[in-house]
DNA sequence: CTTAAAAGTTAAGCAATCTTAACAATAAAG
DNA sequence: CTTTATTGTTAAGATTGCTTAACTTTTAAG
């Protein structure tokens, strides 16, 4: 059975894997779930019996087809709806992800679709994460770097705001910093300490937090994001 | 705490009590809701735990000033959300209803706010229900009647159509009436076997079922429905 | 390699929401 | 009034999703 906390827990670690590559460990879910490491054994075996994923003991879990395609599918939810809320509801920048992480799970397929229709089928969410069509398929997205890489003295573009955090999301409208802005970084601090970024005419410097939360791609030619 | 459950529970028991001024049985609520009686004790005795109702053994229940608040904002939800649905969606009058019943749920008071004011402040929703304002206060409206009340060979009004089931206001939509369709009644059939009414040129027999969900006023001056 | 720390699992238990079956109270009929 | 039908409650048990505490496996150091 389809039950939030499953939608939840899949949309989480297809994302994981996506990122990494990697079985996706006990521990990274329950912290990024809020629950505790039995709880996160407990639902892997039931997920595992449903053949979402895939859970071998002591060794992580993958997703499988069937769990894949269930978290694209709320993935798909999130997205659309954080767009919906910004755009067509006006609600803030930082307030949509809270909002799409309950409406991603009580919204059909055909009610999505006509809100996709709506939004004239956009690529992007508002935090610069791609949005999948209804067949599941990614759009193609440019390359993207962690500002944490990036280059000193570089033009660079925001094409992409992790957002698992009110509050980053939040400072960031404050200074003024929003998906395509353009910034050059001057200094990234070591040990992860922040960096030092110029928007327009003012310099800010950022916390580690914040910069490891920002995506960016060279200023250039290129518009795709 | 406040759950799914809870809030589909309290919004019934708040309507009935509305409709019959009369405690709430178990085995209405239990027909209802789908679940079984027992369901029903079970969940009476929690939500008196908690004051949202009055439930006294073998006689019923009574909702309490704290769930009559909490029942009159999900209501507020589920008819804004059915509105918005059908306006700016373009969903079937039919659909509405069933989305509605999820989205009430997950949906911030902000995000209601936001949708509120999109609409216009609205009063009533598709099916001619009265929408309680942020303050939980419902808008005045005008005595309405069951079509089983009408007297033969008078001008109605449609002002409203329990939409409860997704069957008859599909049928109604087929056989094109809506809310607002002046009707004249021709045959009122007894011991609830339906009625002969007449849509501009066309007659139609409609079930004692059909006939039990529309409510209606007489067709004349008053604009308010 | 050995061992201590970290990561992961199991066991026991709780709260919420249901179910079915047996039993009790109330209401309806005669 | 009694009897019976209807309505409602209790008891016992299942499932989901969690918790804490104890125990096991894996990993990282030395
Ligand atoms: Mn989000
Ligand atoms: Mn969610
Ligand atoms: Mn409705
Ligand atoms: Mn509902």
């Amino acid at each position: 059975m389809k039950t939030i906390s499953k939608e939840n827990y899949l949309k989480i670690i297809f994302s994981r894997e996506e990122e990494t590559g990697k079985p996706i460990t006990t521990t990274y879910l329950a912290d990024k779930l809020n629950v505790s490491k039995a709880a996160i054994t407990d639902m892997a075996r039931r997920l595992a019996a449903e053949e979402l994923i895939a859970y071998e003991r002591y060794h992580g879990i993958r997703t499988l087809p069937k769990g894949k395609k269930l978290a694209v599918e709320v993935i798909r939810k999130h997205r659309l709806w954080e767009l919906f809320l910004l755009e067509v509801l006006n609600m803030n920048w930082s307030e949509v992800h809270d909002e799409a992480e309950l409406l991603e799970h009580t919204t059909s397929d055909k009610l999505m679709n006509r809100i996709d229709k709506f939004l004239g089928h956009p690529k992007f969410d508002p935090h610069g994460d791609p949005i999948p069509n209804r067949n599941g398929k990614f759009p193609k997205t440019a390359k993207r770097m962690s500002l944490l890489e990036s280059a000193e003295g570089k033009k660079y573009k925001i094409v992409r705001v992790n957002d698992a955090s009110k509050d980053v999301i939040d400072f960031l409208s404050k200074i003024g910093i929003e998906l395509g802005s353009e910034i050059t970084v001057k200094k990234i601090l070591p040990k992860n300490e922040g960096a030092l970024i110029k928007n327009g005419r003012r310099l800010h410097s950022i916390s580690g937090n914040i910069a490891a939360a920002l995506f960016i791609a060279p200023a250039e030619k290129g518009r795709k994001r």
